[in-house]
DNA sequence: ACCGGGCCGTAACGGTTCGTAACGACATGT
DNA sequence: ACATGTCGTTACGAACCGTTACGGCCCGGT
């Protein structure tokens, strides 16, 4: 009961190709002529970065799916973003000599590495590069803030309803299906970022199932009813915690 | 028992005397000259701007201290960032027609306006000054991530720990007393910022108390133990949680 | 002086989430 | 085929924190 239709492999391989084509530029099309851009393939796993290592470049992902995990010194580690296609990566370490967190690729993965000091000058050159440098630094600002309001204010189920639902929004935006995708990381990558547990995030993603908000099997999601999960981020539902 | 000694309304004031005096600049110097800054003061309780209004300038705190609030749609709100002397407010907005969120005066407050065109036009000019934007935008990057590792991995007692620790060294950095300050907010935004209530606030700063690591009373705050403090954010009391 | 509201502290209770453990599915290598 | 390891799911007990309630303190207003 509550499995996933027959077939579904194919759609699931339909799913996975469509990330895997379409490897054209991302909005940076006029940069290849100022900067030696390189492109960088990684496999399941390995790490694009890791922290303490030189700062030199930032990386702009074009396929694939990476995590950065924030790291304390004393051991706890902190998913603190997944990077998809057309995001920008490395941007914390920016003016500091080394990087401060690791980044690791959760998919075969393919970035396009843009070595940052070349990036500088040609920021002096270049009539708004350095405008869209600023920008996209401080559109990463905003996407902290907004899940620190998430993770602040709401409890497990409606940060499991929400996350899903970004990542539904993410896949969109990248002409995807919004409501039916892979998910590239694992229980505990996902418990992680939304300051869960691997065990507390599988027993509400049963939960959302059994109320036919969604249907999951492993790593393949399939989003039923996005307007109830919207109502259920907001609160509609008993919605216990805070 | 266990009350603050004799005397300390006196020590009080001073405290917040020097914190009101020194209103020269913070590293801007060299930017008067290129852009018309103007100072902008501010009451308790008053806003510097809010969610929705159209975004112009940067802020530089020079006196007093601002938090600045995330908003939701539905109601929730989330204390993101307590900002005082030296630190730029308004960054999140950088790119958009409006602010996208509440900037809230919780002293009497000062602070520098820069209007953000002119600034803009500025970074063409001025030598390195496009880079100190990027480095502060970096900077910020990294102070919000540094607080989602702490929310995502530590428990009430020492989140609390490690935000005293954080309010001590930036009251140091400032050439305040590390150990002896004014808790310029309340229990409820503490709470709201680090994700907890204010009465766990409250519970947790009197255990710590009661373990002599502090002394606080009101919103007058000791640190009589900073090592023992740090021993509790990294866990070597029974830590429990997580 | 009296009152009222905001802020703060304490306590008891209940619920969400944690932590552990056990189990099954699946992939890989021997 | 079998062993091994990773991942996901579920159950159960316990810890933590949120919730609620009450009372005290301070300050401004009437």
């Amino acid at each position: 009961m509550n499995t996933i239709p027959a077939g579904t492999a194919h759609t699931a391989a339909k799913v996975v190709a469509g990330s895997l084509e379409r490897r054209d530029d991302i909005g940076l099309g006029e940069l290849r002529d100022h900067l030696p851009m390189t492109r960088r393939r990684l496999r399941p796993g390995q790490h694009l970065y890791r922290s303490g290592q030189p700062f030199t470049a930032l990386f702009l992902v074009n396929v694939g799916c990476l995590k950065s995990c924030e790291l304390s010194d004393d051991g706890r580690e902190q998913v603190t973003g997944f990077r998809m296609r057309g995001d920008l990566v490395g941007v914390e370490s920016i003016g500091l000599p080394g990087c401060t967190c690791d980044v690791v690729a959760l998919d075969a993965s393919e970035v396009w590495e843009l070595p940052y000091a070349p990036m500088l000058s040609a920021c002096l050159r270049v009539p708004g590069l350095q405008a869209r440098l600023t920008w996209t630094l401080a559109e990463e600002i905003r996407r902290d803030r907004s899940w620190m309001l998430a993770l602040g204010t709401l409890g497990a189920e409606r940060r499991v309803a929400s996350f899903l639902l970004d990542l539904a929004d993410r896949h969109a935006r990248l002409g995807f299906s919004a409501s039916h995708f892979i998910l590239r990381m694992n229980r505990t990558d996902i418990a992680s970022f939304l300051a869960l547990k691997h065990e507390t995030v599988s027993r509400v993603l049963s939960r959302l199932q059994e109320r036919g908000l969604i249907l999951v099997e492993r790593r393949e999601m399939r989003i039923l009813d996005a307007h109830g999960l919207r109502d259920c981020v907001n609160g509609d539902e008993p919605a216990t915690m805070h």
